[in-house]
DNA sequence: ATGAATGCAAAACATTTGCAGCTCA
DNA sequence: TGAGCTGCAAATGTTTTGCATTCAT
């Protein structure tokens, strides 16, 4: 949607206007979650804020994670296991996990969704607030590398 | 679906022909599945089944959840903070939580469904091989609890 | 300067694991 | 009888918390 400079500068504008302190680890945060194209967990995008900032602990990531979720700029999406967490589509949308690689990808809202809902909210008078889509099964990455050549090929491939 | 004591039956011959071992513990939890209507997670399983074999362990109740789960005999259900089962409707279908009371209701799988994961699979050239979708909102009790007579009641209602 | 934010270490959880001993088949 | 199952306790891994210190404002 948004490009990472404008997305890195929203989310900063945010907190600023939130009246929060715009400390070097936030804006760092800021920055590396407006420009992962991923769905990183926590424990990733410490490692990576630790290249560039030595003395970030994983209690501030988790806890700047839970100031812009709160605040409705990041997406959780829970996991067996962990969470994952999307900057730049905050909002509600389905993720195609793969079975196989791990590695989650971004679908489209069907536009049948609305209809769905309102067909849930009026069968079992349920309010939605949000929800979490996740289909399981084989991206098409790993589909083409077990499929044609068969076996398995270890240290051949990228990880 | 079945009623409990056909799926009762149906969980510890799905146990018996798999070679597994009936111990007096693995046939309890199987009964206590089959009689369970929510969606109780394991130290609930644990807790109900305790009062009845005082020695079963939690590590039990897990392992044996595993078991049935590799057997495609129970759902489970993958929240924040822990995991609840389902042994009586063992395949994917959207699940309602309550932001409020925390119950979680099963929902019926819509008629589109079908149609839908086939754009999905087109679109992404994803194989999709199971879902887990789960909306949030409010539950029809806690839209009447809170909505007509305003404020917290307190202890005056039942919990 | 002062209160919010931080790092650290410990705690809090759900879940898993290793293993000696028990028990179903 | 003996492999499979069990309970126990310890380990694991993620996330949270308490608190003294630091730092943005």
């Amino acid at each position: 949607m948004t490009d990472p400079e404008t997305r890195y500068k929203e989310l900063v504008d945010i907190l600023q206007k939130k009246g929060t302190r715009l400390t070097s680890h936030r804006v760092a945060l800021a920055r590396l979650l407006s420009v992962s194209e991923g769905h990183p967990n926590a424990s990733t995008l410490y490692l990576k804020l630790q290249t560039q900032f030595p003395t970030i602990s994983l209690a501030t990531v988790y806890k700047t994670l839970a100031l812009l979720k709160e605040n409705g700029e990041v997406l959780e999406i829970v996991l067996q296991g962990d969470s994952h967490f999307d900057g730049n589509k905050p909002y509600s949308h389905p993720h195609l996990v793969c079975s196989v690689c791990h590695q989650i990808y971004d679908a489209d809202e069907p536009l049948i969704t609305g209809l769905l809902e309102k067909e849930i909210e009026g069968k079992y008078s349920f309010k939605i607030q949000r929800h979490q889509i996740v289909y399981y099964g084989i991206c098409q990455d790993c589909q083409n590398k077990t499929s044609s050549d068969g076996s398995d090929r270890k240290g051949i491939d990228s990880e």
